[in-house]
DNA sequence: TTTTAGATTTAGACTAAGTCTAAGATCTTC
DNA sequence: GAAGATCTTAGACTTAGTCTAAATCTAAAA
């Protein structure tokens, strides 16, 4: 059950405001990881936010990176965006966009607002409503 | 490097010219996977197919169901679905239109053809071209 | 028709992202 | 501080997908 914080600017925010604005109680672990995810807009997968949280020292273990990924997602906080079977990001940046993916380079880029396609209720399958739009265009390099 | 065959009605093809018209050696096995997959649209994963081409006696081996998925989705005549990491659809229908996928069932369904954005060259990051454009919109069931 | 070289297929080992388990730690409230 | 819930953890486990190296197939040259 996703929320929908629209969270343009939370990076601005102390980390523990927004934990707690999206009902989410702060432990230790959870100040870490989220201080170290919010710090700037990046995509990130789980194991390079592993390395970065534990970089001097372990202090959060593999298990609790994926369990709070799952759980900020779930809360609207990061968005987590598949490329492919072994490759998910998950975007510290959770307000409306989307993203080009280089084939080529492994780039994730991010989407012009303007460019990010609307989705009404009426659109929805009967009985849904919806959850996440993601939107990933794979692009490789021009070959001149 | 995607083709795009536009293949609205390939599915009304033979298999051998489906393969042929995109430069594919045709080969037993690479006939047999296509006279499966493309016997309907619908996603499959890789396992279901491999199932399903070896229902009665093995045929054709895991590796080859990986290859050969691989290279149709290369030649633009299936798309690939990346739901999560661990659950990717091939879509025998490789026409341009995009997904709902239900979270509370598994199910993905095919979404309008008006909902599908367009992305100009214009649009997308210097340097590149377009690959595959993927929508993907998760909906959950409504709750009374 | 045999040879040859390249392409294809295969079994099964392997990799790695992510999940699970069950025990221990931590917090909340009485 | 005891009870009970929640959270964290190490490390075993799962599983989708890849890799490898040998065997097979194909087309076409000799």
């Amino acid at each position: 059950m996703a929320q929908d914080p629209h969270n343009h600017s939370q990076k601005n925010k102390p980390v523990e405001q927004m934990l707690t604005e999206q009902g989410i109680f702060v432990t230790a672990q959870r100040r870490i990881i989220a201080e170290a995810l919010f710090a700037r807009n990046q995509h990130i997968t789980a194991d390079q936010l592993l390395g970065l949280v534990n970089k001097n020292s372990a202090k959060v273990s593999k298990a609790t990176i994926y369990n709070t990924l799952g759980l900020f997602a779930d809360k609207g906080l990061v968005r987590e965006i598949h490329i492919n079977a072994s490759k998910t990001f998950y975007d510290s940046n959770a307000s409306r966009h989307h993203h080009f993916y280089n084939v080529d380079t492994g780039d994730l880029i991010d989407m012009k607002e303007r460019l990010v396609p609307l989705f009404l209720q009426s659109d929805l399958p009967d009985g849904t409503v919806m959850e996440t739009a993601d939107v990933v265009v794979r692009v490789r390099n021009q070959t001149l």
